[in-house]
DNA sequence: ATTTTTACCGAAAACGTTTTCGAAAATACC
DNA sequence: GGTATTTTCGAAAACGTTTTCGGTAAAAAT
């Protein structure tokens, strides 16, 4: 019952330890008659290292560390799905750990990583995490990090990210393009760099466009789990307090759709009275009716470029050699529906 | 730069490794006061144990394997969630692989894991496994194995799961009960152990009731990834074929949508000319419109009854204590929303 | 004062690998 | 046949921890 081990194989074989190691790991220094006989040996006794020594041995264990806001996401399972699959072609395992957008778990769960001895982490912080020590620690101890989606611009290390301000930017001069006027914007959450960047690309549209902002048309909120109610409420409130707004920017698509929801229900047309552009391309938002015109955004490319850069600073560090942090950053585009279909 | 070992504490206090061993983990024949004098500069050096070295001493990793079909799946996802957050509270770590529906990758995966030498595994089988060895390997292997939602009857281990049967018993009784005579079934997949049990469910309602059993009323679609569509193409199927059917009761909700979807398209009026039961309680399905019935599936639930129950067979079995399997039935309940609300 | 007990500590083995380095055996060369 | 070279192998150390088992010194008991 026990799992075989290469002395078990060395004794059958009346040979030593080392030689079977090497044997298995076509050392050159071994000859192809002992070499055959071990390998075959070690399959028919289905012979496994045992990965713990090896870790030991070689300070590599394998596996990488994943820590994510939420994973009930659309966009953060479509990341995990996309990291998990990239790592198993290269012969790497996914620990995925939940923060739970709090930065106390957070720091936590990187101190768990870092004591699991995880070859890297990758991570998408939370919303309250305004502190990087724990992050730059990581750094610190030599092991690599690579940041997506929620980063902070101050920590020094390599970034998987979209444009959001120019894909913000693009959503808003969409909705100018079809001729809407006074555009509201539903931020969300006031601190994530995301939120930031997507407001700044909304205002930068208004300015290029000679649109006066009012930052009344600015929807903030704070409640971070139940976005559709997000939604409808702020649609309430907009249509309380500025009757004449006549499009909107959502920051995201699960917002967007609790927003239509609600006009929905008030008798209000959708794109004819407001037009609403959502984000990220939530498989449903081209179901609902009306369909919403969203921004595209790429997760599971975004977790396999994520891992693919972890995965070359592995190798770098461990050959010792210089590694720059790349801040990769991945197209997105408009895609055009009936909320935005004059 | 290197991570502080054993060693380096001893060294700096002139006292043994041992010693500095036993101290942190409180055995009785240590003073007080090396005792101290240890933990101090523990954690003033920020000593964190190498969990490879402590690994291959106690074989122990605490850490388990997840596959599942599919990660980017609202019910998957929330599993995924309950089993992470419950492993987190009793110091376990979650390795989640993904097997894509494919038996030969599960299988794979399976061996991965084992080679991690992981303190058990979880799983929900792909939709084309049929051969078992590879679980009853697991099995045999002295690890334990749960299986939940996508089980195996026939292999003897622990399981989560709901009453396919009877909550499918519940949905085709409701269609009934509300006055629907002629009642169609989206079976979705043929092989899973739950699609089997939904039908008999369906199937024994039908029959309880009066009602003959019509094959033809019965949509089977092997497609497996766009459920959506698959829903719209059996409503336009049933349209042509069947006009005179007046529920349907169907396998899973995203399906459910994409049926209403294309009834809403067609102008066919839900729940007068159709009424529609679907399954899981997608939270969405509270929001489309008409809101959906449908069987609340607990996703959370299971995750966290599913680890609670490999940490139980875990530790029975470091106690070399003897264990016995459970299948844990979890409730479900019909939740009746629109698209049933005459 | 001697023996027994208790309290405290450490040497050493073990977990299963990998890798260095030296030695032995086989082969090549002159 | 003797030397030089190449093949082939294995002993041993190392990774960092846990745990068993003795051993010593001090405290208690006789």
């Amino acid at each position: 019952m026990k799992p075989v081990t290469l002395r078990e194989i060395a004794n059958k074989l009346n040979i030593s330890v080392t030689t079977v190691s090497k044997a298995l790991k076509d050392y050159p220094d071994v000859s192809p008659k002992t070499k055959s006989l071990v390998k075959e040996l070690a399959t028919t006794l289905n012979y496994k290292p045992n990965a713990f020594a090896v870790n030991l041995r070689t300070r590599e264990s394998k596996t990488i560390g994943l820590i994510i806001p939420v994973i009930v996401h659309h966009f953060f399972s479509n990341v995990i799905k996309g990291i998990v699959a990239q790592a198993e072609k290269k012969g790497y395992l996914v620990i995925i750990l939940q923060s739970n957008e709090s930065y106390e778990l957070e720091k936590k769960q990187i101190d768990l990583l870092m004591n699991q001895r995880v070859d890297g982490i990758i991570i998408s912080l939370a919303n309250g995490t305004l502190d990087f020590k724990h992050l730059t620690d990581v750094i610190n101890a030599n092991k690599p990090l690579v940041m997506f989606d929620k980063i902070a611009k101050i920590v020094n290390c390599s970034k998987v990210i979209i444009d959001d301000r120019k894909a913000a930017y693009d959503a808003t001069q969409h909705l100018i393009d079809i001729g809407c006027k006074r555009i509201a914007h539903f931020r969300g959450s006031l601190l994530p760099q995301n939120s930031i960047d997507r407001f700044l690309g909304y205002r930068k549209a208004l300015s290029d466009n000679g649109i006066d902002y009012d930052p009344s048309l600015v929807y903030i909120c704070e409640c971070d789990d139940n976005s559709f109610e997000e939604g409808k409420e702020n649609a309430r409130l907009l249509m309380q307090e500025h009757k004449d707004v006549d499009g909107i920017f959502i920051n995201t698509d699960l917002v967007a759709v609790g927003a239509i929801s609600e006009f929905n229900k008030a008798g209000i047309k959708i794109p004819e009275e407001i037009a609403i552009v959502g984000f990220s391309n939530w498989f449903m938002s081209s179901i609902i009716s009306p369909t919403l015109s969203t921004i595209d955004q790429p997760g599971v490319k975004m977790g396999k470029a994520a891992f693919k850069q972890l995965y070359k600073e592995i190798k770098l560090r461990k050959r010792n050699e210089p590694v720059e942090y790349q801040q990769i950053v991945l197209k997105t585009k408009l895609i055009q529906r009936d909320s935005t279909q004059l």
